[in-house]
DNA sequence: ACAATAGTGTCTGTGAGACAGTATCCC
DNA sequence: GGGATACTGTCTCACAGACACTATTGT
């Protein structure tokens, strides 16, 4: 790499996704909070530039936008992928790393869908949203969606969407919801089980009907489950 | 992303891997024909700075690196992932978009094993080289050896680093030399034939013994198969 | 005939899907 | 007891692993 040459934009992006009240959420930034922007009337993924004094590396980036932009911290990040092309931001050659944040659903966190000042909580349909983005987000939206419900076939990664302690039915649903299909109980608790997933607590749900344990993750990274969710044609 | 901040390198980073006399080799590039580079004694990946003005996009200034660096031209290209910080280059905050490509193993390109004037191809041993290597590069070839061996495990990815006719048994040989382990041959032929991986041709390969039939692939895009393979503990 | 590689048949094991059944709470 | 949800047992099926067997060439 020379020095002399123009150089692309560069920077971070972050879809961050959560459960809330039976629906998958992903948070988007309030266009009227983003001065300058070419399309400022439409809604856009959080993102930001690199801050070369400030950031270690991309993974503190976009640690650092998700904390600034909506005061989270999330449960898991992974990378999504890179877009780069001389057309998608009419300012000029731009470069994004793009990173997949899932929020553990805390109800202090997100008491309601609209929570922080710059942000908010948008549910997903399908792979998209009930509105159009700017810039190339909707691509990048629809990948990190499918990347998501593509990795909850044969990964734990719904879990990191639950609130610390959850029942084995609330796992299943966050399963479901993700997935945009119901599973099947007994299946589902024999994979769980079968996986060193989760640690029973001695706690329970109480509700109108006969009490559910609740348990916590036993690890922090997730877990990979020996075979793949067996989607129906 | 706001214009007047100090702006990182951003560049495309390739790791290129071919089969070749019964071993996996990945493409690195002569330490002596990078002028200027923090660390010119070391062999790195290839990888570039992206052009803004021929560039359309980071997959086309990856195939452009590639094209200029060693004259190839991939049968598969994939995102990797990227790495980004202020500490990997000597230079300054830098963050590269790096790719995997899969080159078709045709004699005429890889006669021996060096043969472009800028890169040579170097032996694969475990999930990286008999050589250090410049920069955080170690790091990103184990990333990508490690990426390309468990998309192995549930995809035809090996595929893409033979001569566009071979046979089942070539097939099972490039798998085994990618998962460093023996396949079953009974059950390897039997996934393969489940999928519609291959088009059988009406040519064989002769030899010293019963010829086997010669086969390409049926599309362009990579297979998934339904299971992964069952690694031994 | 024999070596060598190509290719098949059969058995077992694992874990997902389907579905029915039992368990335990509140009312 | 009834409603609701938690949890389990059993059967089937798809597909990977193991391994033995047959097939077809050259020498």
């Amino acid at each position: 790499m020379t020095l002399d040459r123009p150089r692309p934009l560069s920077g971070v992006t972050v879809t961050a996704f959560t459960l809330h009240e039976d629906q998958l959420w992903v948070l988007l930034v309030k266009p009227s909070k983003v001065a300058g922007r070419a399309a400022p009337e439409r809604w856009i993924l959080p993102e930001g530039p690199v801050d070369v004094e400030r950031d270690a590396d991309l993974l503190s980036c976009g640690r650092r936008i998700l904390k600034e932009i909506a005061g989270l911290t999330p449960a898991h990040v992974e990378q999504l992928g890179g877009w780069g092309g001389g057309k998608r931001d009419p300012r000029g050659w731009s470069a994004t790393h793009v990173y997949i944040a899932l929020i553990s659903a805390k109800a202090d966190v997100l008491p309601t869908v609209s929570t922080a000042a710059t942000a908010e909580w948008s549910a997903v349909m399908g792979d998209g949203v009930d509105r159009q983005l700017g810039l190339d987000h909707e691509e990048i939206l629809a990948a990190a969606v499918n990347r998501l419900r593509s990795k909850t076939e044969y990964t734990s990664l719904p879990a990191y969407m639950l609130p610390s302690e959850f029942t084995l039915s609330e796992l299943q649903r966050a399963f479901e919801l993700v997935l945009e299909r119901s599973l099947e109980k007994s299946a589902f608790r024999t994979r769980i089980h079968a996986s060193d997933l989760l640690a029973p607590l001695d706690r329970f749900r109480e509700g109108a009907n006969r009490p559910a344990k609740l348990h916590r993750l036993r690890h922090r990274a997730p877990v990979y489950f020996p075979r793949p969710l067996q989607p129906k044609e």
